[in-house]
DNA sequence: CGAATGCCGGGAAAATTTCACGACGTTGCA
DNA sequence: TGCAACGTCGTGAAATTTTCCCGGCATTCG
């Protein structure tokens, strides 16, 4: 408990998972729990509060999304170290989480000593990404499955989000000011870039990759 | 620590959560955690070798799901007592469970005092069910969703999980040795039951209700 | 200046979805 | 018993969507 202990904030929507980390890391001698948050907004406020020296945090939180709050945190404070725990072993989350900003990813799935291993490396300044996911990643790049947002465009992309948000062609064309044609034919192109035969296969790919959080 | 304790058997794919439900728990007078599984194969053989007055146990889990292991658990001894305990908010899952067996559903985010409560229910017999699925439930049957496993006939409810498999209308009608115009004829009808426009609402939907667990 | 790429949509063929209809067997009930 | 209701399977034809090929336009890059 000295003054140079590194100070965490905790954040998880779920309060019995909150009780599980700071169990772990009580253990742990020069750590310390100074805040927890249940939702996005909250981490955010108690950021700037407490100025943590990282923050492990969720990803699925009610209101905003855990990406989102990555990307406000570093925007607020460029040095912020976020690790990212969550039951996500999805390395399309991961590559999200990494590059909105976020300096590790490890799966709740993994053994305590993985997350704290991880928490003593991004306080060294490393990045840390647990075991699972850096397998994930390296059989992504072998089996070859498209990532949709790297084969696709930014206006593919675009269609692509409002197809999985549940809109008919006609209002996409609507919301791009585009024809219903267009809209028909991009989103073949997008089967078609992304290798997928259907739209059962399409919205199962999205959720492989991460692009569709709430159901 | 008293003889009379009741014994529990905690199954969580995340250790750390173990860890944190085992927090909660230890702080009730009269439980006392006898066993930990981290997925349904481990939680079926604890079972039997243990015999524990009660289950608490999540869905998601690697190998067979949690409601399967309900099923062979209430198998293997009809008046077992298991309380769900999961992030999903989820109504078709609640429901999916409690027929399968379960005596309690509770998720993830409901406080400490709502598991602790729910323990206590359900070894006095009752069944328990958190607040946000209460509600969740009164929802559903005012919004009128249609239950996929309410509305359609077997024969549907056998198309439908084909089709959210990832299969071809022509893979489907070999399957099960109809024609393919059948398969497209039933696919057609199923969409309409339900209510939905296009394939990714289906899909959608079939997420909310639980039907389609690993991606 | 080409060449490549992204974006937009028309036209037409191909495939699928949808609708109407009939047949058959089973179930349930009066 | 009879018969109405329902589930299942399939056909045919119309309506719609998907797919493929095309051209035009703007931007970027070497």
């Amino acid at each position: 408990m000295s003054a140079a202990d590194a100070t965490i904030l905790l954040v998880d929507d779920h309060s019995v998972v909150r009780e599980g980390y700071r169990s772990v890391l009580q253990k742990q001698p020069g750590l310390r729990v100074v805040a927890e948050a249940a939702d996005g907004e909250e981490a955010y406020r108690l950021y700037k509060s407490e100025a943590p020296d990282l923050v492990i945090m969720d990803l699925t939180m009610p209101g905003i999304g855990g990406i989102e709050v990555v990307r406000r945190i570093r925007q607020w404070d460029k040095t912020a170290r976020i690790l990212i725990f969550t039951m996500h072993e999805n390395a399309g989350f991961a590559v999200q989480a990494i590059r909105a900003g976020a300096r590790g990813y490890v799966t709740k799935t993994s053994p305590p000593e993985t997350l704290v291993r991880a928490v003593k490396d991004v306080l060294a300044g490393k990045i840390a990404i647990s075991p699972d996911i850096d397998h994930e990643l390296a059989l992504s790049r072998i089996s070859g499955e498209s990532s949709a947002a790297d084969v696709l465009t930014p206006r593919e992309f675009e269609v692509l989000r409002l197809l999985l948000a549940e809109n008919t062609t006609e209002e996409i064309a609507e919301t791009l000011h585009v024809s219903p044609k267009t809209v028909a034919n991009l989103h073949s192109l997008i089967k078609d870039k992304l290798g997928v035969g259907s739209d059962i296969e399409l919205v199962r790919l999205a959720l492989r990759q991460g692009l569709l959080t709430e159901v």
